[in-house]
DNA sequence: CCGATATATTACTATATATTAATATATCAA
DNA sequence: TTGATATATTAATATATAGTAATATATCGG
Protein backbone atom coordinates (compact mmCIF):
# COMPACT_ATOMS: atom_id res chain seq x y z
CA UNK A 1 0.00 0.00 0.00
CA UNK A 2 1.81 3.06 -0.85
CA UNK A 3 1.31 6.21 1.14
CA UNK A 4 -1.56 7.76 -0.61
CA UNK A 5 -3.76 5.07 -0.56
CA UNK A 6 -2.85 4.71 3.54
CA UNK A 7 -3.96 7.87 3.72
CA UNK A 8 -7.33 7.61 1.98
CA UNK A 9 -7.97 4.23 3.47
CA UNK A 10 -7.32 6.07 6.89
CA UNK A 11 -9.26 8.47 6.12
CA UNK A 12 -12.55 6.43 5.99
CA UNK A 13 -11.56 4.41 8.96
CA UNK A 14 -11.44 7.84 10.78
CA UNK A 15 -15.12 8.59 9.67
CA UNK A 16 -16.22 5.63 11.42
CA UNK A 17 -14.03 5.29 14.66
CA UNK A 18 -16.31 7.17 16.90
CA UNK A 19 -19.22 5.52 19.29
CA UNK A 20 -21.73 7.64 18.27
CA UNK A 21 -20.74 7.33 14.20
CA UNK A 22 -20.92 3.52 14.53
CA UNK A 23 -24.25 3.33 16.19
CA UNK A 24 -25.38 5.63 13.18
CA UNK A 25 -24.01 3.36 11.07
CA UNK A 26 -25.66 0.50 12.24
CA UNK A 27 -28.34 1.62 12.57
CA UNK A 28 -28.77 2.63 9.01
CA UNK A 29 -27.64 -1.24 8.23
CA UNK A 30 -31.06 -2.46 6.74
CA UNK A 31 -32.45 0.99 4.95
CA UNK A 32 -32.17 4.49 4.80
CA UNK A 33 -33.66 6.97 7.81
CA UNK A 34 -34.22 10.33 7.99
CA UNK A 35 -32.01 12.29 10.74
CA UNK A 36 -35.40 12.32 12.87
CA UNK A 37 -35.43 8.69 13.08
CA UNK A 38 -31.26 8.99 13.86
CA UNK A 39 -31.47 11.06 16.53
CA UNK A 40 -34.21 8.63 18.36
CA UNK A 41 -31.84 5.42 17.08
CA UNK A 42 -28.59 6.27 18.94
CA UNK A 43 -29.70 9.34 21.23
CA UNK A 44 -27.92 12.39 21.56
CA UNK A 45 -28.73 16.04 20.43
CA UNK A 46 -29.94 16.85 16.56
CA UNK A 47 -26.95 19.06 15.98
CA UNK A 48 -24.23 16.57 17.04
CA UNK A 49 -25.79 13.91 15.08
CA UNK A 50 -26.20 16.31 12.34
CA UNK A 51 -22.34 17.16 12.43
CA UNK A 52 -21.93 13.81 12.45
CA UNK A 53 -23.88 12.49 9.57
CA UNK A 54 -22.61 15.27 7.29
CA UNK A 55 -18.94 14.54 8.48
CA UNK A 56 -19.46 10.90 7.20
CA UNK A 57 -21.30 12.71 3.95
CA UNK A 58 -17.96 14.23 3.62
CA UNK A 59 -15.68 11.16 3.89
CA UNK A 60 -17.88 9.16 1.60
CA UNK A 61 -19.28 6.69 3.96
CA UNK A 62 -22.83 8.12 3.69
CA UNK A 63 -25.20 9.37 1.49
CA UNK A 64 -28.23 11.23 1.96
CA UNK A 65 -31.64 12.96 -0.50
CA UNK A 66 -33.95 14.99 0.65
CA UNK A 67 -37.64 14.17 0.46
CA UNK A 68 -39.72 17.79 1.22
CA UNK A 69 -38.83 18.62 4.39
CA UNK A 70 -36.97 15.64 5.69
CA UNK A 71 -33.44 14.14 4.75
CA UNK A 72 -32.29 10.72 4.16
CA UNK A 73 -29.45 9.16 5.32
CA UNK A 74 -27.98 5.81 3.66
CA UNK A 75 -25.23 3.93 3.75
CA UNK A 76 -22.98 4.55 0.57
CA UNK A 77 -20.13 2.51 0.87
CA UNK A 78 -21.15 -0.96 1.60
CA UNK A 79 -17.48 -1.91 2.98
CA UNK A 80 -18.81 -0.08 6.10
CA UNK A 81 -20.80 -2.95 7.16
CA UNK A 82 -18.82 -5.66 6.71
CA UNK A 83 -15.77 -3.77 8.73
CA UNK A 84 -18.11 -3.46 11.07
CA UNK A 85 -19.28 -7.12 11.49
CA UNK A 86 -15.34 -7.97 10.66
CA UNK A 87 -14.28 -5.51 13.67
CA UNK A 88 -17.14 -6.26 15.80
CA UNK A 89 -16.86 -9.66 16.15
CA UNK A 90 -13.38 -9.54 17.03
CA UNK A 91 -14.52 -7.28 20.09
CA UNK A 92 -17.21 -9.26 21.68
CA UNK A 93 -14.95 -11.47 23.45
CA UNK A 94 -13.10 -8.62 24.43
CA UNK B 1 -24.50 -2.68 19.37
CA UNK B 2 -25.01 -1.10 23.13
CA UNK B 3 -22.16 2.02 24.14
CA UNK B 4 -19.64 -0.20 25.67
CA UNK B 5 -18.88 -2.37 22.71
CA UNK B 6 -19.29 0.63 20.66
CA UNK B 7 -16.93 2.55 22.18
CA UNK B 8 -14.33 -0.63 22.13
CA UNK B 9 -14.73 -1.40 18.35
CA UNK B 10 -14.41 2.44 18.13
CA UNK B 11 -11.05 1.86 20.09
CA UNK B 12 -10.08 -0.41 17.89
CA UNK B 13 -10.51 1.43 15.00
CA UNK B 14 -8.82 4.37 16.12
CA UNK B 15 -5.81 2.50 17.00
CA UNK B 16 -5.17 1.84 13.06
CA UNK B 17 -6.71 4.42 11.56
CA UNK B 18 -3.57 6.03 10.97
CA UNK B 19 -1.33 5.98 7.43
CA UNK B 20 1.49 4.61 8.91
CA UNK B 21 -0.05 2.49 11.44
CA UNK B 22 -1.97 0.85 8.45
CA UNK B 23 1.14 0.32 6.57
CA UNK B 24 3.16 -1.56 9.95
CA UNK B 25 0.02 -3.65 9.96
CA UNK B 26 0.59 -4.13 5.99
CA UNK B 27 4.31 -4.74 6.49
CA UNK B 28 4.01 -7.32 9.22
CA UNK B 29 1.09 -9.12 7.49
CA UNK B 30 2.67 -12.37 6.74
CA UNK B 31 5.10 -12.76 10.00
CA UNK B 32 6.50 -10.76 12.65
CA UNK B 33 9.33 -8.54 12.08
CA UNK B 34 11.77 -6.42 14.53
CA UNK B 35 11.48 -3.05 14.77
CA UNK B 36 14.36 -2.90 12.47
CA UNK B 37 12.88 -4.00 9.74
CA UNK B 38 9.39 -2.27 9.86
CA UNK B 39 11.39 0.81 10.35
CA UNK B 40 12.76 0.44 7.10
CA UNK B 41 9.52 -0.98 6.06
CA UNK B 42 7.60 1.87 6.52
CA UNK B 43 10.87 4.26 6.19
CA UNK B 44 10.15 6.94 9.04
CA UNK B 45 12.02 7.60 12.73
CA UNK B 46 13.20 4.74 14.58
CA UNK B 47 11.17 6.46 18.21
CA UNK B 48 8.12 7.49 15.98
CA UNK B 49 7.62 3.95 14.87
CA UNK B 50 8.43 2.55 17.91
CA UNK B 51 5.52 4.62 19.66
CA UNK B 52 3.08 3.39 16.98
CA UNK B 53 4.04 -0.29 17.96
CA UNK B 54 3.77 0.48 21.27
CA UNK B 55 0.41 1.70 20.57
CA UNK B 56 -0.78 -0.45 19.23
CA UNK B 57 0.31 -3.27 21.29
CA UNK B 58 -1.46 -0.94 24.05
CA UNK B 59 -4.79 -1.20 22.21
CA UNK B 60 -4.23 -5.04 21.47
CA UNK B 61 -3.51 -5.06 17.95
CA UNK B 62 0.04 -5.84 18.16
CA UNK B 63 2.02 -8.50 20.29
CA UNK B 64 5.85 -8.81 20.52
CA UNK B 65 8.76 -10.86 21.88
CA UNK B 66 11.83 -10.26 23.11
CA UNK B 67 15.22 -12.47 21.46
CA UNK B 68 17.79 -10.97 22.68
CA UNK B 69 18.69 -7.61 21.29
CA UNK B 70 15.74 -7.60 18.98
CA UNK B 71 12.04 -7.02 19.66
CA UNK B 72 9.94 -8.97 17.45
CA UNK B 73 5.62 -8.04 16.36
CA UNK B 74 3.37 -9.74 14.95
CA UNK B 75 -0.27 -9.16 15.07
CA UNK B 76 -2.26 -10.42 17.60
CA UNK B 77 -5.86 -9.49 16.61
CA UNK B 78 -6.55 -11.15 12.74
CA UNK B 79 -9.23 -9.01 12.08
CA UNK B 80 -7.12 -6.18 11.19
CA UNK B 81 -6.11 -7.79 8.38
CA UNK B 82 -9.68 -8.64 6.78
CA UNK B 83 -10.50 -5.56 8.17
CA UNK B 84 -7.76 -3.90 5.87
CA UNK B 85 -8.86 -5.83 2.68
CA UNK B 86 -11.90 -4.90 3.37
CA UNK B 87 -11.29 -1.48 3.37
CA UNK B 88 -8.93 -1.22 1.01
CA UNK B 89 -10.42 -3.04 -2.26
CA UNK B 90 -13.33 -0.12 -1.14
CA UNK B 91 -10.52 2.96 -1.37
CA UNK B 92 -8.53 1.24 -4.24
CA UNK B 93 -11.18 2.73 -6.95
CA UNK B 94 -11.37 6.38 -5.84
C1' DC C 1 -45.81 35.70 3.94
C1' DC C 2 -46.05 33.17 8.58
C1' DG C 3 -45.58 29.48 11.66
C1' DA C 4 -44.17 24.87 12.45
C1' DT C 5 -41.19 21.17 11.84
C1' DA C 6 -36.79 19.28 10.18
C1' DT C 7 -32.12 19.84 9.48
C1' DA C 8 -27.64 22.44 9.22
C1' DT C 9 -24.14 25.73 10.66
C1' DT C 10 -21.35 28.59 13.66
C1' DA C 11 -18.43 29.82 17.30
C1' DC C 12 -16.22 28.53 21.31
C1' DT C 13 -13.85 25.57 24.63
C1' DA C 14 -12.00 21.16 25.99
C1' DT C 15 -9.59 17.14 25.03
C1' DA C 16 -7.05 13.95 22.37
C1' DT C 17 -3.75 12.84 18.97
C1' DA C 18 0.43 13.73 16.17
C1' DT C 19 5.10 15.44 15.53
C1' DT C 20 9.69 16.28 16.83
C1' DA C 21 13.92 16.13 19.10
C1' DA C 22 16.47 14.58 22.64
C1' DT C 23 17.57 11.16 25.81
C1' DA C 24 17.13 6.74 28.28
C1' DT C 25 17.21 1.79 28.72
C1' DA C 26 18.25 -3.08 27.40
C1' DT C 27 21.06 -6.78 25.69
C1' DC C 28 25.16 -8.77 24.50
C1' DA C 29 29.95 -9.44 23.09
C1' DA C 30 34.59 -8.42 24.13
C1' DT D 1 32.67 -2.88 32.76
C1' DT D 2 32.66 -0.76 28.22
C1' DG D 3 31.04 -0.08 23.67
C1' DA D 4 27.85 -1.07 20.15
C1' DT D 5 23.44 -1.98 18.56
C1' DA D 6 18.44 -2.14 19.26
C1' DT D 7 14.51 -0.31 21.23
C1' DA D 8 11.73 2.71 24.42
C1' DT D 9 10.52 6.93 26.85
C1' DT D 10 10.04 11.78 27.79
C1' DA D 11 8.86 16.40 27.17
C1' DA D 12 7.31 20.05 24.52
C1' DT D 13 4.53 21.90 20.98
C1' DA D 14 1.31 21.70 17.10
C1' DT D 15 -2.77 20.19 15.18
C1' DA D 16 -7.05 17.79 14.95
C1' DT D 17 -11.16 16.14 16.92
C1' DA D 18 -15.04 16.29 20.27
C1' DG D 19 -18.59 18.54 22.91
C1' DT D 20 -21.74 22.27 23.71
C1' DA D 21 -24.92 25.87 23.06
C1' DA D 22 -26.93 28.96 20.32
C1' DT D 23 -28.62 30.20 16.03
C1' DA D 24 -29.56 29.72 11.06
C1' DT D 25 -31.69 27.74 7.04
C1' DA D 26 -35.04 24.83 4.39
C1' DT D 27 -39.53 23.11 3.24
C1' DC D 28 -44.22 23.25 3.30
C1' DG D 29 -49.10 23.94 4.67
C1' DG D 30 -52.27 27.44 5.42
Amino acid sequence: MNKKTAEKVANTLKAIAHPVRLRIIECLENDEKCVNKIVECVGGKQSITSQQLNMMKDKGVLACRRDGVKVYYRIANPNVIKLLHCIGSHCKNK
